[in-house]
DNA sequence: CTTCAATGTGCAG
DNA sequence: TGCACCTTGAAGT
């Protein structure tokens, strides 16, 4: 689940729960490790949270710290509402919950299997975010491509490397990464500094297109809709009736499965610890005016 | 039933 | 470079 849209989703409905409301924070099933940062937030004004990357602050009335929550590679934070609160289910670090006062319903957030949930000084905030790169779901200055161009344009590293290193671009995943390289036929083992700033430009104004839509629907959708009849057909066969839970995609995932531009099998390849997935002939191999 | 891989990152060696 | 983190669902036996 948890690409930068994810969080920035995260961040809205959890403003949108909780904004303004005093909430009850406790660490039930937490082995001990959040319950001093839980107990120093019960019973305050949760005020908004946003979101940086992969990075969610929130903030709460009264208090300087802020709460800093990362998902890992598996970890949720789940929003819900209900007449009765239920029990927590799984090792639930933070639980936030709010009561409506006319009806008595409860909205509740449970948090799982994060990397991290600690509260920081706004001075550790600020050096964390000044460790990231530009956020394409933040506004203005924050999301400036330049300064990930500034990075890439530079690199003897390949871009399919560059683009998930947090401190070039905040946000982008294994999934966004290869699904961006595809939609623009880049090949992911190309130097950064052999592609040219108006390409990048079109990928970052692009990025911000897909993760906005990401956040908007929850989910990451890629495929242009001329390839989303094709997407499905595949999609379908390969679940083989199974329901399926992720978006569309051109490459993700579909490594052995024919491209649904070119019909050639898309392949993978495990690079710096991570799954690549790109089509050969969709992205070939770049060669330089020197390799030429 | 058990095992493994996953949209991620930090740290040990 | 590989593991730990510690959850979930798919895949294997």
């Amino acid at each position: 689940m948890p690409e930068g849209h994810t969080l920035h989703r995260l961040a809205i409905d959890l403003t949108d729960a909780f904004g303004g409301s005093v909430v009850a924070a406790s660490s039930p099933q937490g082995q001990g490790r959040f319950e001093d940062g839980a107990a120093q937030l019960d019973g305050r004004e949760l005020i908004a949270a946003d979101a940086w990357g992969k990075h969610l602050f929130v903030r709460f009335a009264g208090t300087e710290l802020v709460l800093h929550v990362h998902l890992g590679l598996y970890g949720k934070l789940r929003i819900a509402g209900a007449d009765v609160l239920p029990d927590p289910v799984g090792q639930v670090r933070l639980r936030l919950v709010t009561t409506d006062r006319s009806d008595g319903r409860v909205t509740w957030a449970d948090l799982r299997g994060a990397t991290a949930c600690e509260l920081l000084t706004p001075e550790e905030r600020d050096a964390l975010v000044a460790r990231l790169g530009p956020d394409p779901l933040r506004e203005g200055a924050d999301a400036d491509p330049d300064r990930a161009w500034a990075r890439i344009g530079r690199s003897r590293k390949s871009v399919a490397a560059l683009l998930m290193e947090q401190d070039v671009v905040a946000g982008i995943g294994n999934v966004y990464r290869a699904e961006l390289l595809f939609r623009h036929r880049v090949d992911p083992f190309r130097e950064g500094r052999s592609m040219r700033v108006g390409r990048w430009q079109e990928m970052w104004a692009d990025l911000v297109e897909l993760m906005h839509l990401g956040v908007a629907v929850n989910r990451i959708e890629t495929v242009r809709p001329e390839h989303e009849a094709a997407a499905r057909a595949a999609a379908k066969q390969y679940e083989g009736g199974r329901r399926r839970r992720s978006g569309l995609s051109y490459v993700y995932r579909r490594d052995g499965q024919p491209c649904l531009v070119c019909g050639t099998q898309v392949r993978t390849e495990v690079l710096v610890a991570r799954n690549l997935f790109w089509c050969p002939r969709c992205q070939p191999r770049f060669r330089s005016r020197a390799q030429r």
